[in-house]
DNA sequence: CCAAAAGTGTTCTCACTACACCCATGT
DNA sequence: ACATGGGTGTAGTGAGAACACTTTTGG
């Protein structure tokens, strides 16, 4: 145990970039902060990883406290979101107030399930904002915003599940394209869309669910994603 | 700076999974532990960071870090090693001495830059391993190991950078089918193979340097990673 | 009827596969 | 000569792009 006192230790964090898509946007989730440093300045949530305390003594898990602070800060059921570790920042003068190293996190979160967070968009101090055009930020959270973006675009192809995280539990097609639409900065051909999607089915990684739903045009088969 | 202080704080680590192919085998570096704990057992090299003195009296970043501890602890020529943040390991029991958060990097070595470590291979404290059959390893460390796996793997076909630095500067298309070929637990067709090739010369990425080499067969055209 | 969005069909291209074959070197 | 690995040619398959078309709803 002593040996571990030799050396001097930075403090540890999480911060996290919540994603949803609102109003055919793609936002993320800011907090006004209340105190120095960067107090009034906009910043990603995220806070100290406790690292005493708790069963073992010796605190939480890394996405223990990625989930914790998600909770105490957002309200969001937790338990809904899609919460990926993205990269640990550690730059010397990252935190003006001394050593701080910070695991940052990506979470993805569908517009029908983060109503507590919706409330509190009027509030002074929490806010969704769109993911491409934020304001000023704290610390480096810039830096660290700009890499969950190019995660989150980079992995869609390769990883649906995170996709069906911004959709309602039951979508049609034309929900999830859109939502490919968003991120991706293109437009999709509808009938090839939907051959990729109709793969998926077979793969038997979504099923389709009785019943159908108004769209403007035709009404549109509904899906669900397969646990 | 006082707010910092509220928290404790845990020691952080940086350890580094170092890949090489050697006699046609994928292998890892280890490390003979010296001291306890896990005194007399392998580990991937690795050691804290450092968060004060140098030149902001901050200490290091976790890239210098990572580069710090690979220079003391194998000798390896540091410019030369593909080195890449892999993930942050936190879990409240994963080292004995205390609360201990290690950040993984994954290093990668081309057979022949490994001059210094080869020299040491012999050494009882320092060790080229099969990847895929190691010893029993210190810590979670076999966690980290099959992380780091997984995550060449994935990575190898998306970013053929990566596999650029298992090979000589100067290399053959047998010479890289090779080394995916180790990595990937297949075979592949060597026609195609060298298609694949020859798109990224057509792409800019590869080009052509005079000369043959011997193979054992008809001699090869050499290539070369344009910078 | 018309707009809007779902859903279908058809064609083209391109990459990856498999496999047969030719070429240049060492022994 | 023959084994060995580099290098070439070709036909098949499957996914994606492009685009014209049909279907079903609401207004």
């Amino acid at each position: 145990m002593a040996r571990t006192y030799r050396y001097a230790r930075p403090s540890i964090a999480v911060d996290i970039v919540v994603l949803t898509i609102r109003h055919e946007v793609l936002q993320v989730l800011l907090i006004r902060r209340g105190i120095e440093p960067f107090k009034g300045k906009w910043a990603l949530p995220g806070g100290f990883v406790r690292v005493e305390g708790g069963r073992s003594g010796l605190g939480e898990s890394l996405d223990a406290a990625a989930r914790r602070e998600l909770r105490e800060e957002t309200n969001l059921d937790v338990d809904e979101v899609w919460l990926e570790q993205l990269h640990a920042f550690g730059a010397p003068a990252r935190d003006p107030r001394g050593r701080v190293i910070s695991v940052a996190y990506l979470a993805v979160v569908s517009p029908e399930r983060f109503g507590q967070v919706a409330a509190a968009t009027d509030a002074d101090d929490t806010r969704w904002v769109p993911a491409d055009d934020p304001p000023a930020l704290a610390f480096d959270h810039p830096e660290i915003l700009a890499f969950a973006l190019g995660h989150l675009r980079r992995r869609l192809d390769q990883d649906p599940r995170m996709a069906f995280h911004l959709v309602p539990r039951e979508l049609t097609i034309g929900d999830l394209r859109r939502v490919y639409e968003i991120i991706e900065r293109t437009t999709y051909d509808k009938a090839n869309f939907r051959r990729r999607f109709l793969r998926l089915v077979d793969e038997g990684k979504i099923e389709r669910v009785a019943g159908q739903q108004a769209t403007g045009g035709r009404p549109a088969a509904v899906y669900r994603l397969v646990e």
